[in-house]
DNA sequence: CTAATTCACTTGCATATTGCAAGTAATATC
DNA sequence: GATATTACTTGCAATATGCAAGTGAATTAG
């Protein structure tokens, strides 16, 4: 049970004092955004995140409710980590932050997100959400 | 002038290269919700940043355009630290973290604010981007 | 049935970042 | 001229990160 130190109460710094490091957020977007759910694939992510460093955020991930870790229906040396609705409701900090990231860094983007971005931020917010949702059912 | 070291071209992992650690964005919550422009004022926060990582985060907001410094207009002793733009637009995130926190984590929360949040997020957005920007201009 | 492979980590160690206390330097006030 | 304010810098211990290698259970290949 990873223990997450609160600094004070503002709800900012609560939720900087879970997500607010460098690799946290990632692991959320592709779970969300490439349907990642394995250690395996997480480690294959561009940024390169280190094995105990991932080992360490998806212990906090889960004790702090964000997401579940269960024993793959397939194979039980693998473990599929889902989604909970605490996590669910972290995809409107990641579209924040795609849209900053779009406007002002050089950045490389899905055309269809982008697309769809362009339509309206709510709306993507809401499909992701809907799929988070169907996937953590199976 | 700061160098930030980019993992990635990806629109979250560059967002985060900037923006993902404990404290960069409890700076801006200051400047954009509690209206502070010193390095004192900075301190006087209740999650008590230390003095070193405090000067780091303004040298590295300046340099990557979310800040501009300049010499206080009563005194020359002092510095005025104002949003720009690029900083002004990171207030979406800030928002979606308040959101977050005040859902799922034990927060205090001022009760005007949350007031304006269940009338709509994109009301506080529009109303601190427009705060902020006035005050940027004095 | 045994050996190699996959999968999910853990361990050890060098480097980087943070936290804390104290010190410095340029104004500004008394 | 002495004291205070403002914005830092410095030194050092504690913590976190990055990297390479190792471990162990479950699975597949021969």
């Amino acid at each position: 049970m990873k223990v997450v130190k609160q600094r004070s109460t503002c709800p900012i710094s609560t939720s900087l004092d879970v997500l607010g490091d460098r690799w946290t957020l990632l692991i959320l977007r592709d779970m969300v955004f490439a349907g990642k759910s394995t250690y395996g694939e997480f480690l294959q992510s561009a940024e390169k995140i280190a094995t105990n460093v991932l080992a360490d955020r998806l212990a906090v991930l889960e004790s702090q409710g964000l997401i579940t870790k269960a024993v793959a229906s397939d194979k039980k040396s693998k473990f599929i980590y889902r989604l909970t609705e605490k996590g669910v409701d972290t995809i409107p900090i990641i579209v924040a932050l795609i849209q900053w990231g779009i406007k002002h860094c050089p950045t490389d983007v899905n055309p269809d997100l982008l697309e769809e971005l362009q339509a309206g931020k709510e709306a993507v917010v809401e499909k992701y959400q809907r799929l988070a949702r169907e996937k953590a059912l199976v």
